[in-house]
DNA sequence: CAGATCACCTGCTTGC
DNA sequence: TGCAAGCAGGTGATCT
């Protein structure tokens, strides 16, 4: 924060959502105010709008590494470079002079929803459960792992429907979501096969997932073999003994 | 509103 | 060795 944009390049346009000349041009030159995040949205406000940041998939800052191919946005100032490096292009590097409120309009963080806003949420929807952890109106921060983690250490099957489940059961949904989420950034994330942080180093949870990419291995808990199906069209790893329709 | 299907991208792994 | 198919952290459009 207060540091100065003193050059921008980009060069995806995928990545800008189309002008990226003029992204570029917008960034040089704009002084950051404040970073916030919510969910997987990074808001880094300027002194003359918004720079609008998702990695995506597959997508990564990095502080002072060399540019590689997929390089989409350099950051340049004056202590050093931020690069936005993503293969899949599924990330975003967006400029915006007044923010679009559809980028406002996800649910509560998943990190610090309280639970009766959680509760009260899951009242108003009739989905799969999985398919409701996914959906970032709902709550937001959630992805493809940690939903299939917390549902797996909340013992709750992926396609449980939502409006079925007790207020118990809710209770230790929300707490396992949080835990799942607070060990994870303990570990420093999930390198799969590409995630780095922001000074290029590996994170370590993936080997503490009990079910996520583990079709076939022993559930932790009970033995049984972990499975694998397709909900909400995300592969989705559960352990059919432990978490009962 | 919910669910399925496809699309967007590129690379890696698996199986024949 | 080659090649096609399937898979991957996410989301958004479209159609039923």
């Amino acid at each position: 924060m207060g540091k100065t944009i003193r050059h921008a390049h980009v060069s995806s346009k995928r990545v800008t959502r189309g002008d990226w000349a003029r992204t570029a041009e917008s960034l040089t030159g704009a002084t950051i105010r404040t970073v916030r995040r919510q969910g997987k949205q990074i808001f880094v406000e300027l002194d003359r709008g918004t720079l609008y940041i998702h990695l995506g998939m597959t997508g990564k800052l990095l502080w002072n590494a060399s540019p590689g191919k997929y390089t989409r946005a350099v950051l340049e100032f004056d202590d050093g470079t931020l690069l936005y490096d993503d293969v899949r292009q599924f990330g975003r590097v967006e400029f915006y002079s007044q923010l679009p409120p559809a980028l406002s309009g996800t649910g509560p963080d998943a990190l610090t929803v309280s639970f009766e806003d959680f509760y009260a949420r899951l009242k108003k929807h009739r989905v799969g459960l999985k398919a409701l952890l996914l959906n970032q109106q709902f709550i937001s921060g959630v992805g493809n792992i940690y939903a299939d983690e917390a549902l797996f250490l909340a013992r709750i099957h992926p396609e449980a429907p939502s409006h079925r489940i007790s207020k118990r059961r809710a209770v230790r949904l929300h707490g396992e979501i949080v835990e799942v989420l607070k060990l994870a950034i303990q570990h420093r994330g999930s390198s799969i096969s590409d995630y780095v942080d922001s000074a290029g180093n590996r994170g370590a949870f993936q080997q503490l997932h009990n079910v996520y990419g583990r079709a076939g291995e022993p559930c932790p808990r009970c033995g049984g073999a972990v499975k694998r199906i397709v909900v909400a069209q995300r592969g989705t790893h559960y352990c059919p003994r432990c978490q009962r329709a």
